[in-house]
DNA sequence: GGGCTACATGAGACTCGGTATCATCACCGC
DNA sequence: GCGGTGATGATACCGAGTCTCATGTAGCCC
C-alpha cells in the first residue's frame, strides 16, 4: 500500500457535470412555479430525450442538497419543488397557477421566541408556508367570474 | 316514486359508531406524540386485535374532517397525526419523542398582512409548524450527555 | 325484538412517490 | 487516450394511501 499510487483522485472534486444533469437543469428552468419529479419525466419524454426516473429523484436530491431547490409541502399533503435562492426564508404558493414567491424571516423570529418562552420548546427549525392566489391568478379570476 | 316509502332514512344521521371505529379511537387515545396510521396497526396487531388497513385510514380520515385529528408534515418530509383542537392553531413538535404542544395564530396575523401586503398575494390559508426539543427532552439531553 | 337498508368493514389489488441494486457507462484528472 | 470513480438507468422494491367488492352490521322503523 503505497499512498502515493494508489490515491488517483483523493481529493474531493465534487459532483460531476453530466448530460442528464444538465437536462434537468434545463427542464426545471423551463418551469414556472412548483412541479414533481413526475412532472420533469413528462416534459423528457414529451421532448423525446432519454432521462431515468432515478437520475431525476437523484438530481433532485442534489440541488436540495445545495441548496438551489427547496421542497414544499402542499396543503393536499403532496410534495412539490420549486427553485429557491439557498439562504433561508418561505414561501407564499399561489394555489391556482402552483407560482412560488420567497419572502424572509423577519417579523417570523420574534413569534418563534414568544412560542419557545412559552412552551418551554428549544425551538431548532420551522417551517412556514402561505396558501392564496397570485396577483395574476387574482386578476383572472375577477375577469373570468 | 313516492316519496314517503322509498326514503327510510333520508335525514342525515351521521356516521356510524361501530367498533372499529371505537377501537381506532381507543389506540390513539393510547399514544402519545404523533403517529402514523402503520403506527395504529402496529399497535392493533400487537394487541391481537382485529383490524383493517383500509379502515385505520378510512377513520383518520374521519376525524381529520372532524376536527378531532390533524396532518403535520416532519422535516424529513412524512406525514403523521396529531390528536387536536378543532379551532385553527400550530404545532410545536418535539424532534426526539414527537410530543406536539399547539400554540394559537395571534402575532402570526401580522406576519400574514406584511407578506401579502409586499407581495400582493391573497393568502387564504398558511401553515406554521416548529421542530425542537421538549422541555423533557432538554432535559434528558442534558443529563445523558 | 325482527327486518331492512344503507353504511361500514376488510382482504386484496392497485397507484404513486421515492429508494435500492447492480451491471454498464462516461466524466475528468492524469 | 487511460483508468478509476462516480453516474446512469432498467428494474425490483418499498411504504403510504386509495379502490373494489363481497360480506357484515348499526340503527331506524315497525
Ligand atoms: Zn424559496
Ligand atoms: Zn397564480
Ligand atoms: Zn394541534
Ligand atoms: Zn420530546
Amino acid at each position: 500500500m503505497t499512498e502515493t499510487s494508489t490515491l488517483p483522485t483523493v481529493d474531493r472534486a465534487g459532483p460531476r457535470q453530466t448530460r442528464p444533469r444538465r437536462l434537468v437543469a434545463e427542464l426545471i428552468a423551463g418551469r414556472t412555479g412548483h412541479f414533481t419529479a413526475a412532472d420533469l419525466a413528462a416534459d423528457a419524454q414529451g421532448r423525446g430525450l432519454p432521462l431515468g426516473r432515478a437520475t431525476i429523484f437523484r438530481t433532485l436530491e442534489l440541488l436540495l442538497g445545495g441548496g438551489a431547490l427547496e421542497r414544499i409541502d402542499l396543503p393536499d399533503g403532496s410534495h412539490a419543488y420549486v427553485e429557491c435562492a439557498p439562504s433561508h426564508h418561505h414561501h407564499a404558493v399561489c394555489s391556482r397557477c402552483g407560482s412560488v414567491v420567497d419572502f424572509d424571516d423577519a417579523e417570523l423570529a420574534a413569534v418563534v421566541r414568544a412560542v419557545a418562552r412559552r412552551t418551554g420548546f428549544r425551538i431548532d427549525s420551522h417551517r412556514l408556508e402561505l396558501f392564496g392566489l397570485c396577483p395574476a391568478c387574482q386578476a383572472g379570476e375577477r375577469s373570468a367570474g
